[in-house]
DNA sequence: ACCTGAACACCGTTCAAGT
DNA sequence: ACCTGAACACCGTTCAAGT
């Protein structure tokens, strides 16, 4: 990584106006020179703080992690994943233009620090380090994967979030001819007021709940009553 | 959407390329320009099938949706959902460069027949129409989180799978200064042998398993023994 | 030594000139 | 009517000219 500028911009100032641009425009809408722009600095200057944009984007995707998974003090391991699990969809559903940033293959750093304060939680529940380390990657799994969906079908409307708006909208506008789809016509009255929290609240529990029942810890421990 | 050309290239033909070139060379490097040289064709040639770069990726993601979900005939909705969840994950490993692909937020039309199948065996099952929008969401859910993480963890590089290799590279590199991870450490002989199948059949099965006994059916439905 | 404007090799897309 | 080359307004990045 490049050194840092000795000018006025720091990188975090340059990374969060980033962010800014990409929650606004999208992915597609950030650009090295349109991000100089917007700080009024020429280009250039703000190889200072990257390589390449590609870069740029792995440190904008370690920003965002920052963002999403933050340590909760005095939390148990079920209350920190619980937390966690919450903020990570609070924050994307609130940034949908985020998501495409999670599909980097970078780890970022501050992910270690994550991990090892939810692993030393968990071996303090008991658990043995495999047990811990599918935990982590099942709950994680889950918080992210009900984003994507969500926002899969719902669109990238915001506040309030269309929920299934686009599968709606899709039967809608079948052309005339299609196959008729009666099945998901039985399910429309419910579209109205459905809702993704069911969805997310039912998965995370019984998926915490599964994990404490049945992930094996080491001698001599008792799981708590 | 265009019209299709009367030249001599199909518009499947045109999305197959597209699909190659984004599992060699990643999402960023497709552009219309160089997919017109790869067909041997003009580039302004392509716009026949799409009115922008921004409706091919739709097509993409389509195109994609019709790979990852298909339908098996004489399969019960929990062998639907099993086999689909595979397929998918099966896919996204071998292509990791398609999952990018994945943050669209374009119903495609094929999705509608995937959804009006599974829905029609759940109501065969005896699930209401609430129970089985949610029982969709959450498998389809489950599948694209795991690969996402997997993918987050592991890296891109395709068969064999690199397991949490970018953890452990992670962790080797850390600067000389910095914080001691001795959870992490703890866990990290586990990291030569961890698979992620065993968390996808973990998350996979007790995720049908909940849903099979949780989920409301219809008055005067019994759950098959 | 640092900073940065000019330049290069791209890109998506418009549009008018070709047929 | 269709097809497509030239042109336009961008883009990421190199590099040498400035300080």
């Amino acid at each position: 990584m490049a050194r840092a500028a000795r000018g006025s911009l720091s990188r975090e100032a340059v990374l969060d106006a980033a962010l800014i641009v990409v929650d606004r425009e999208g992915l597609a809408g950030l650009s090295v020179r349109g991000l100089a722009r917007e700080l009024g600095r020429p280009p250039m200057t703000l190889y200072a703080h990257f390589r390449s944009k590609e870069e740029l984007l792995d440190l904008l995707f370690e920003r965002l992690f920052r963002r999403l998974f933050s340590i909760h003090h005095h939390a148990s391991w079920r209350g920190q994943l619980e937390e966690s699990s919450r903020q990570v969809r609070r924050e994307l559903l609130e940034h949908p233009n985020w998501v495409p940033l999670l599909t980097r293959v970078t780890v970022p750093g501050k992910a270690l620090e994550f991990y090892e304060h939810v692993l030393a939680l968990m071996y303090g529940g008991g658990f043995v380090p495999e047990a811990a380390v599918l935990a982590v990657s099942a709950v994680l799994s889950h918080a992210l994967g009900a984003v994507l969906v969500e926002r899969m079908l719902s669109g990238t409307t915001p506040i309030p979030v269309q929920r299934l708006e686009l599968v709606k909208a899709m039967v809608a506008s079948r052309p005339h001819g299609a196959r008729p789809v009666p099945a998901i016509e039985d399910a429309m009255p419910e579209f109205g007021h459905w809702s993704f929290d069911a969805v997310f609240d039912l998965g995370l529990h019984s998926l915490l709940a599964g994990l404490d029942e049945s992930l094996p810890r080491s001698v001599g421990h008792r799981r708590p009553a």
